[in-house]
RNA sequence: GGUCCCUUCGUCUAUCGGUUAGGACACAUGGUUUUCAUCCAUGAAAGAGGGGUUCGAUUCCCCUAGGGACCGCCA
């Protein structure tokens, strides 16, 4: 048995966008479930697109949500070279051949084609031609001889048995007329020189497989195993692309959705296992098989990613996400200053429940992070004379605590209760807007012990 | 237009001929709670339509409808 090898192949003439992210995983997931190797390949072909910005973006996105590549990046455009020969071998085999026809002629057909409403399919006119009669001012390019008779089969590993006629696949050109190899071509040399055994992909690669199982025959190479998998679609039901708003990895890292939380929404995106909802790493690749996988294609659901990044932001480490939290805030807010740090993470264990995303804990300790307090009018209305005379006695009363804890501050809370013949209510929110700013936000205990005594204090006599 | 693919609650999905069609998210209601949340309980919610095959079809086959992908000297 081979070792089992797949491979993500993006081209940097974007960012990436989640599809392409979860292309990536499941080639990832079924290599590792096979104790295989996983590789990235660039394929940088098209010089006018293709960017490095794009290349990074690539590689940073792949890196945060946990997905490493075995060995180096493939780069496609340093094996041009193995391409080119591949297409002379097969010129001089005989399974492919010149084209003189110019862009203009093909331009024409096409043309026709449309207006009879007809399918076009290049008219093999140079298939059988004798190369003497080639007009000297077209450079031609090199044209794959496709099977014209009978049909072929891809087994395909998620679609099953997909079958077409050969006469529906033209004579694709392998070679430009500048000499340049195209994608059908260049894919397949690099997944053969790769040696590639399993090409997990989108299914609206499933045409060019026939292109590629044809030259991989032709070469007499062993072809690999293809699973398409169905395409993301957007709410509106279109095939995601580059430019949907909230596609990249970046527009959720940086709502404060945690990349294993994305990572395992993914995964059950178009994929299942019984009625199991959350996979560690370990366990999805573990589980990861081609029978979980549907053929039809499926939607984005943000609702769905927000719950699964809650039950990730509550049950994961709380040493791990305060430094996910830390990191997050100094690459989307602002650094959190050192004497707050320390304030910050015993208040996470709260903060957090309250939390689906990085963003929610931020917003719901700004109280914290901040020094100062701003009162919205609305809120400021709130507080009446009767609040005023509570929030004073809370702070004479505060003043000879010696832990400032709950145990000590409860019993205070229920005296002033019943001493102003009001509610919790009535003690609770004044003081939360005052120390907070906001009439919602973490329980009133919490707040107070959060925050200490020195600073309740200097917060409250302000009023 | 041609080729290919798909079709279970709003969404992601389970079911691999016999189930009161299950779970999760979202939604609704109630409870816990000082607020907002959390949490708990309950509820509403689905086999596109039509033919077959079969004792029995969501499940197998065909047709129709709807949706999607591809049809580049892009990848």
């Amino acid at each position: 048995m081979k070792k089992v090898a797949t491979r993500f192949a993006p081209s940097p003439t974007g960012p990436l966008h989640i599809g392409g992210v979860r292309t990536a995983l499941f080639n990832w997931l079924f290599s590792k479930n096979q104790n295989g190797s996983f590789y990235l390949r660039i394929e940088d072909t098209d010089k006018e697109r293709s960017k490095d910005e794009y290349k990074d973006q690539i590689i940073k996105s792949l890196i945060w949500i946990g997905i490493e590549n075995d060995g180096d990046e493939y780069i496609q455009s340093t094996k041009i070279q193995n391409h080119i020969k591949v297409a002379k071998q097969l010129l001089d085999k005989g399974l492919a051949y010149k084209c003189y026809c110019s862009n203009e002629e093909i331009e024409e057909q096409k043309k026709r084609a449309k207006q009879k409403k007809i399918p076009y399919i290049y008219d093999r006119k140079w298939r059988d031609k004798n190369e003497t009669d080639a007009p000297k001012d077209v450079k031609p390019t090199i044209r794959f001889k496709s099977k014209i008779e009978g049909t072929s089969i891809l087994k395909d590993l998620v679609q099953g048995k997909v079958e077409i006629q050969n006469n529906t696949i033209e004579d694709f050109i392998i070679l430009r007329n500048d000499e340049s190899p195209t994608y059908n071509l260049s894919a397949s040399v690099d997944d053969h020189d790769m040696n590639i055994t399993h090409i997990i992909r989108g299914d609206d690669h499933k045409i060019n497989t026939f292109k590629q199982m044809q030259i991989y025959q032709a070469m007499n190479w062993e072809v690999p195993n293809f699973a398409h998998i169905p395409l993301i679609h957007t709410s509106e039901g279109k095939k995601l692309s580059k430019r949907d708003k909230a596609s990249t990895l970046d527009d959720y890292s940086k709502i404060g959705i945690l990349p294993e939380a994305l990572r395992n929404y993914l995964l059950r995106l178009g994929w299942s296992y019984k009625d199991k909802e959350i996979f560690s790493k370990e366990e999805s690749i573990k589980y990861f098989n081609f029978e979980g996988i549907g053929k039809s294609p499926s939607k984005l659901d943000f609702n769905r990613i927000l719950s699964i990044n809650e039950h990730y932001i509550k049950n994961i480490d709380e040493n791990d996400l305060f430094s996910k939290f830390q990191k997050y805030a100094q690459t989307y807010k602002y650094k959190i200053s050192e004497d707050k740090t320390n304030q910050l993470k015993q208040s996470l264990g709260f903060l957090k429940n309250k939390a689906k995303t990085l963003e929610d804990i931020f917003k719901n300790s700004q109280y914290l992070l901040n020094d100062t307090v701003k009162i919205n009018q609305d809120d400021l209305k709130l507080i009446d004379e009767k609040s005023k005379k509570i929030i004073k006695e809370f702070i004479e009363k505060i003043l000879n605590l010696n832990n400032f804890d709950r145990s000590e501050l409860e019993p205070i809370v229920k005296s002033l209760i019943s001493k102003f013949d009001t509610n919790f209510k009535g003690v609770g929110q004044p003081l939360r807007i005052v120390l907070t700013g906001s009439r919602f936000g973490p329980g009133i205990y919490d707040i107070l012990t959060s925050l200490g005594k020195v600073q309740v204090v200097e917060r409250l006599k302000n009023i």
